[in-house]
DNA sequence: CGTAGTCTTGATGTGGGTCAAGTTGCGTGG
DNA sequence: CCACGCAACTTGACCCACATCAAGACTACG
């Protein structure tokens, strides 16, 4: 019996055809035999909100696709500071190939369910098969220029624009799943989160949410929500 | 004849097994035939300082390796604010295979000798190739890390530790290539160049370099240069 | 219903931006 | 070889967006 019946074993399994990112994750390119390679080696597991995936400078022996839920990336400086260096979302990627040492923390934003692989036999199935490596290429291209752009937002943009900037990218991700356009935006983030993302200070990201209700950019009655009545509004306000 | 003969030649040839590059570039792991399929399919072109090599929202028929000189990658807004989100350097590649269109605009930041694939051949010679396209996503993943690690200097340090970090980079380089430690190291940007990749003004960079100069952190005596007595000082600077 | 984490709001401080005025360096042409 | 002109750089005075410091309020969960 397949995991359907344990939702929230810690280890579990779940056919690839069954897999709700089967079309955009790593195996979005993969045939029959490359999926079925694949199946072999893969198994879920869920980690609770707050818990770290991968830590820096330790060597991790599995990488794998998120399944379900947030995970965040973050780099730290010795002194305490810290920036998010990524949010990935389902689909997305976590650990790198040939890269068996993390160069940051990933933890667990909201509950998460992974779809792990163990290194090694991933890579030489990687090795093997031109799908999967330019798949792997494809994903790697596209948070480099996620990354650009935040490069862009963390030197360039105030306060105001970054967090339009992010509140623009959860309404986009949520117009993409069908439903009500002004229906609320659950946000993966706490305020410090949003902050570590955004390089700024907590404080500043609560001001800055409260000026965007008041000025009628976004809407929200709990700290973890919004509605975005105008997408068009906050694309002005988010400054590109 | 081969382009010694020509050395400021728009377009000219030489053979890979006589490229400076050979052993740092996307054909770091080509085999004998993968390089002679390269050899067939590419060209030198020279581009003068402040040259542009892309731009953001144009399609390029090509794709290439920088064999001499520093290429900058940068990102405007609607209103002018401009960020550099990437600093390229001899055997790093230039456009990406599978985007035909450009994010950004990339320009010469000195002169630059490139050596260019057509992008269909090359993107065909890949799809053929393991060593190419394994070569390709290692390349692009260390860009990756490299973009993050700049997330963490424009959202958390100040602005003598991004200069110290810059300087830092730079004369991690310099110390690649053997030579005397405390050598002038050659600054290949401008001081406004400077601003825009780290995420500051020209003023700032400007002060803050005098105050490195009188600090004892680095020595220069000319705007393009500078000579760093002691690396581990720079690196207490650079704040990681 | 207590307590701990999260969020909001206010008062004040400061690093880096803005504006402005030189200065230095260098290629061009007389 | 020098004078001109322009771009790059430096330095100073002032300003402001965001950080810091400090209370309090809301929410969730035992």
């Amino acid at each position: 019996m397949e995991s359907f019946a344990l939702p929230n074993a810690r280890f579990s399994h779940v056919r690839c055809g069954a897999c709700p990112i089967r079309e955009h994750a790593v195996c979005a390119y993969a045939n029959g035999d490359e999926l079925s390679a694949l199946d072999g080696i893969k198994s879920y597991r869920d980690y609770a909100a707050g818990r770290d995936i991968l830590s820096a400078g330790v060597r991790a022996p599995m990488v794998g696709s998120i399944v379900r839920g947030v995970v965040k990336l973050t780099k730290s400086l010795p002194d305490g500071r810290a920036q998010m260096v990524g949010l990935l979302f389902p689909g997305d990627f976590v650990g790198h190939p040939s890269r068996a040492e993390a160069e940051f923390d990933a933890t667990a934003a909201t509950d998460v369910t992974l779809c792990l692989f163990q290194r090694a036999p991933f890579e030489s199935l990687m090795r093997g098969s031109h799908r999967l490596e330019q798949r792997m290429l494809d994903m790697t291209l596209t948070e480099l220029d996620a990354a650009r752009e935040w490069l862009l937002l963390l030197g360039r943009k105030t306060a105001r624009e970054r967090l339009s900037s992010f509140l623009l990218m959860l309404a986009r991700r949520a117009a993409l799943t069908p439903g009500d356009p002004l229906a609320e935006i659950a946000l993966p983030l706490t305020r410090g989160e949003m902050a570590a993302y955004l390089g700024l200070t907590i404080e500043t990201v609560s001001r800055h949410m409260t000026r965007l209700r008041a000025d009628d950019v976004i809407g929200f009655d709990t700290a973890r929500s919004v509605r975005v009545p105008s997408i068009a509004r906050l694309e002005e306000e988010a400054g590109d």
